[in-house]
Parts: structure tokens; sequence; C-alpha cells
DNA sequence: AATCTATATGCCTTGACAGGCATATAGATT
DNA sequence: AATCTATATGCCTGTCAAGGCATATAGATT
């Protein structure tokens, strides 16, 4: 019921943080494609090389990718690991989600008259 | 095969990067155990309360909470259909990236001899 | 080894955004 | 209506991360 002050983040931060730039997202999206050189990626999603290193650097560092040599090429792909673990914590949520959900109907038919929306 | 340079963004994109804001990802984790008014969040979070205000309006906007009045109070609760949009874009991921894994192990034994890690 | 292609890295600038704090607003209580 | 509690909002500041660009590095080709 309680919840400490500085809990140790789990490692879906990371993820979350790495998805949510929208180029990022875009290679990962474009990676479902399959594995891609950088020059590939850069061109399709019309971005700049160097960017698109770094953005290839932040989503190796944070485990989403990995990358194989292949000459002068470098491919890099989708790792699924990540996504089962962002998984997972989605898991844990729908259970939690929907007996509370239920739960919510009671508590709002009681206390709630007007939602307050923008 | 192909991608448009500029995809409509899907609506994870925003779930994503209010989730990737290390507070807000506390909030959420909070909420788990039941709505919430601000002052408690702020309490137990070691938060300021404009600040938790703050994130809630943002959280709110993204539609991963909702708000009921209460008295004083304003409670502050988890909406489950964001989660399981994220879920839906995740379950896309699943079957793909399986499928993707099974031909990478071919790919790799081919083309990659050895893998580059920092 | 010189050169070309593919990719990575470093430096700089800029914008977005979170925190701090004062204050405004809303409901409750007297 | 005055005051108290709960929450929202506005302004300011600092930080951090993404983009632009030049350049370094690595492999391939001649």
């Amino acid at each position: 019921m309680e919840v400490s002050g500085s809990s140790p983040n789990s490692p879906e931060q990371g993820i979350l943080a790495t998805l949510a730039e929208p180029n990022r997202f875009r290679i990962v999206e474009f990676l479902r494609n399959g594995p891609q050189s950088v020059g590939r990626i850069a061109e399709t999603l019309q971005l700049r090389q160097p960017q698109t290193s770094k953005h290839l650097k932040v989503l190796l560092d944070a485990g989403l990718v990995g990358v194989a040599a292949d000459g002068n090429h470098r491919r890099y792909f989708l790792r699924p690991e990540p996504f089962r673990s962002l998984d997972d914590w989605l898991e844990s949520f729908r259970e939690s989600l929907q007996q509370r959900y239920d739960r919510l109907d009671n508590y709002l038919q009681q206390i709630q008259q007007g939602e307050k929306e923008k």
C-alpha cells in the first residue's frame, strides 16, 4: 500500500524514455521490416546520417536494437527482449486495472456528479 | 515495405512521452493502489504540490488518468484504455518480431562473425 | 597507400520541459 | 463573508537532449 520515495525505477523507464523520442520511434517502426543499414534508415526516414547514428546509439544502449557488421555497413535490428519486458509490465497492469475499474464504477456512482473535462 | 517520411505518429507516441518522465511514471505506479488525491500523491512521492498538479495535468491530457471531484479534493485514477492501446501496439510487435528473429538466426549465421559490443 | 563509401563522434546552439516559488481559484467551515 | 484547506496556474530559471555541421574512423576498392 505504501510506496517508497525512490523506487529503483524499473527498466521500463529506460525503454519508455528511449521510445518517447519521435524519430527513434520511427526508426523502431521501420526496423520491423527487418535489419537495416544506417544509410538506408536515414534515407528512408529523411534523417541526417549523424543524427541517425546517434539515435541508433541510444537505442543500442537501451538494448532495443542490436547491430551486426556487414562489410562496410552495419545492420541494426530489433531485439525482442525489451519489448517483452514492457509487455510484462503492461501485463501486471491489465489485471489490477480491470479490478480497479470494476470497483471504480461503484466509486464513481457514489462520489462524482459532474466530471471536469478541460 | 516502404515507410512514408512522416507517419501520422501513432497515439502511442504521446503515451510513451508522457510515461517517460520519471515522476509521472511513479505517479502512475502509485495510482495502481487506486484513486488518490493530489495531496496524497505529492506527500507519498515526496513531490511538491504544484509539480504534482502539473504532472497530473499532463497525464490527464494524455488520457492516462481521469479525475473525479470529491468535495474539496480531486481524485485521480488510472484509465485503462491507453494501456490497452499500448498493449495493442506491442501485440503487433510480438508477432513480427518473433518471425523476424527466426530468420535473423540464419541471417546472423551467414554474415556476422564478431559482434561489436562496447 | 590513396581514395571512396559508410558510419561514428565531437562541438555548438537552441528549444522544450521540469522544478521552484508565488499566487490564483475553488470548495468547506465557522 | 472571512478564513482555512486543497488544488491549479503563471512566471522564472536551469538543464538536458536533439539537431546541424565538421570531422574522425573503419572498411572496401583501386
